[in-house]
RNA sequence: GCUCUGUUGGAGAAGUGGCUUAACUCAUUGCCCUCUCAAGGCAACAUUCACCGGUUCGAAUCCGGUACAGAGUACCA
């Protein structure tokens, strides 16, 4: 009997599946010409990382342009990293952001027949390819144990060689398989091996889908394909799996470049078909002038919880990953104003190769386009939907008076070019909770209401009480309503016409922006608002005056 | 240390041997408009493409070296 068959049949006695059995279990896709397979293969050990949400946007963009499948493996074979309950929210979040998969691992249930799509399922697909493997040579039980292999590391260091598991260091590669047989027997703990017939001598052609053509050395490592737990390591799983669920282009962080090698052997000794591959950059931050990765543990912004939380409306991140990931979709913004990532063709070829700053600026900027464009019933529901998760005094104010809600943020919306105050719905009550009259009595009582230096009390009072007794709410235009404030101005002392007052301001006791300011601090708070006619018609007419008094009050008591 | 991969303004970048006086977008600054602000309009912002050398009539673009940065170097993914 055939020794690497007998070692192969006391490791996996329980299978007696064959890698063909397999390709027929799992047939090729039936798809049209150039339809791209790609997947995103998520570990539950965390919530979505930013990085992970552009790689998944990348890879589901590419599918959907091509008419092809974009599908989800969990990678759940790290037991001990691994955060229970992770998995789903990875799903709820991906989904939050209009990323919704094709085929796989839906957090609830599996779509597909390409399953199981989650690796700790897939255990029996592993086992058969390696007994296989074994049965071929290409594929050895290793028993070094953690300090064995520490030692060599040191030895190999000492002597400025490579380090690793490979060539005469794999002190277990042609180890006579009944010696490896009677271990095993024993019940010696061990994991297996690939066995590498590859040199770090020898420089293998690669193609990468954004990289090029790029030459990398050859694999001559021995890497571990399963661990002494039973499970893949991400190597061989991505292996297995990427055949059998028929990838055709692994869209990846460039971390993985360097293992590249390791996988184009391994595709080839097992006579599968490699995917092509795209290694995409990763989001980069500045850190003491220093580029680093996006980090969970330093940077909020590294994960995808921090948009949602402060209410960035999803669309305006995926827009803003979007430009990173093709630059020329900015110019493809610009020309056609369309921030529907659909109609966008993407092209792996014009993605940058070095790893983007993340530019929280530029992320407001598009975010601030796309809130400005809602209009007042879709910014209104989408923010209190916002509300209800996040923010319970927006929650109050919106549950006060809901219609109202909706015409203050109304307010310069709906027109050609509407105001851009909110770039994310946490910017929205600050900006807005002077309205609320339990709200200003409290900013009235706490906060310094402060007006222009040159006006003094006695003007401030003469045009608030002026003011005050005009039919300050009679109007419907906005002009009309100007026209009053200006007539009171006039009447008061202030200067009307902007050009006479920068041409003489000493003739006058302020212009018409100081009248307007008395009114703006008056009612708000603050000296920079909103249009104040909106303003002053959500308010109506009685608070406006309650608010006047207030003031009158206050200034003739100091 | 070793093995890869990168390097064009403050940021994202276009550009692959002459069409470049280095597009476009964000940020910044200034002006205009204007009841403040936001928005909008108009300007300004890289004598130069990390550095040094080479090839060429001609280089950001091709070649070599150096520097710097990032990644990998696990029974993690």
């Amino acid at each position: 009997m055939n020794k690497n068959l007998e070692l192969a049949n006391l490791i996996f006695p329980h299978i007696n599946r064959t890698i063909d059995d397999l390709e027929k279990l799992y047939p090729p896709r039936n798809l049209k010409e150039g339809a791209k397979v790609t997947r995103f293969a998520p570990s539950p050990t965390g919530f979505l990382h930013t990085g992970s949400l552009f790689t998944s946007l990348v890879a589901s963009k590419i599918a959907r342009d091509s008419g092809g499948v974009f599908y989800i493996r969990l990678e759940d074979t790290d037991t001990k990293r691994e955060i229970e309950g992770s998995a789903a929210k990875l799903l709820v979040q991906l989904h939050q952001f209009g990323i919704t998969p094709d085929e796989g691992y839906l957090g609830d249930k599996e779509v597909g027949i390409y399953g199981p799509y989650k690796q700790s399922d897939r255990k029996e697909i592993y086992e058969t390819v390696i007994k296989e493997m074994i049965i071929k040579g290409i594929a050895y039980p290793c028993f070094a144990t953690e300090e064995d292999l520490a030692r060599l590391r040191e030895k190999q260091t000492a002597n400025k060689e490579i380090t690793g598991y490979y060539g005469k260091y794999a002190i277990y590669r042609d180890l006579d398989i009944d010696t490896a047989i009677s271990y095993i027997k024993e019940g010696k703990p061990y994991v297996i091996r690939f066995k590498s017939s590859g040199s770090h001598l020898n420089k293998i052609k690669v193609h990468d889908e954004i990289r090029g053509d790029l030459e990398l050395t050859q694999n001559d490592q021995d890497i571990v394909i399963l661990k002494s737990d039973g499970l893949p390591t991400y190597h061989f799983a991505h292996i297995c799996d990427d055949h059998f669920m028929h990838t055709n282009l692994v869209t990846r962080g460039e971390e993985w470049l360097p293992s590249l090698p390791i996988h184009i052997e391994m595709f080839n000794a097992l006579g599968f078909k490699a995917p092509k591959y795209a290694h995409l950059p990763v989001i980069m931050k500045l850190d003491n002038g220093n580029r680093r990765k996006l980090s969970k543990r330093k940077d909020p912004e590294a994960s995808v919880d921090f948009f949602l939380s402060e209410g960035y409306e999803p669309q305006s991140l995926l827009v803003y990953l979007m430009t990173i990931a093709n630059s020329n979709y900015e110019d493809y913004i610009v020309k056609t104003k369309d921030y529907n990532l659909d109609n966008f063709k993407f092209s792996l070829s014009k993605m940058s190769l070095d790893g983007a700053l993340f530019d929280v600026d530029k992320l407001n900027f598009y975010a601030k386009e796309i809130l400005s464009k809602f209009n007042k019933t879709t910014i209104s529901a989408k923010a209190y939907a916002w509300a209800k998760e996040f923010s319970p005094e927006l929650i109050t104010f919106i549950e006060k008076d809901y219609n109202r809600f909706e015409e203050i943020l109304n307010i310069e919306r709906e027109k050609k070019n509407p105001r851009k105050d909110y770039a994310k719905y946490a910017d929205i009550y600050p900006v807005i909770k002077f309205f609320d009259r339990d709200e200003f009595n409290k900013i009235f009582e706490t906060e310094n209401f402060v007006f222009n230096e040159k006006l003094t009390k006695e003007i401030i009072l003469n045009f608030l009480k002026n003011y005050s007794s005009s039919n300050f709410l009679d109007f419907v235009e906005e002009n009309d309503w100007f026209g009053n404030v200006k007539a009171v101005a006039d009447r008061v002392g202030f200067c009307i016409d902007n050009k006479l007052y920068k041409a003489n301001p000493d003739a006058y006791i302020g212009n018409v922006n100081d009248a307007c300011e008395i009114l703006r601090v008056t009612l708000t708070g603050r000296a920079v608002t909103p249009n104040l006619f909106s303003i002053m018609k959500i308010l109506g007419t009685e608070e406006v005056q309650r608010r006047f008094d207030m003031m009158i009050n206050r200034l003739e008591t100091i």
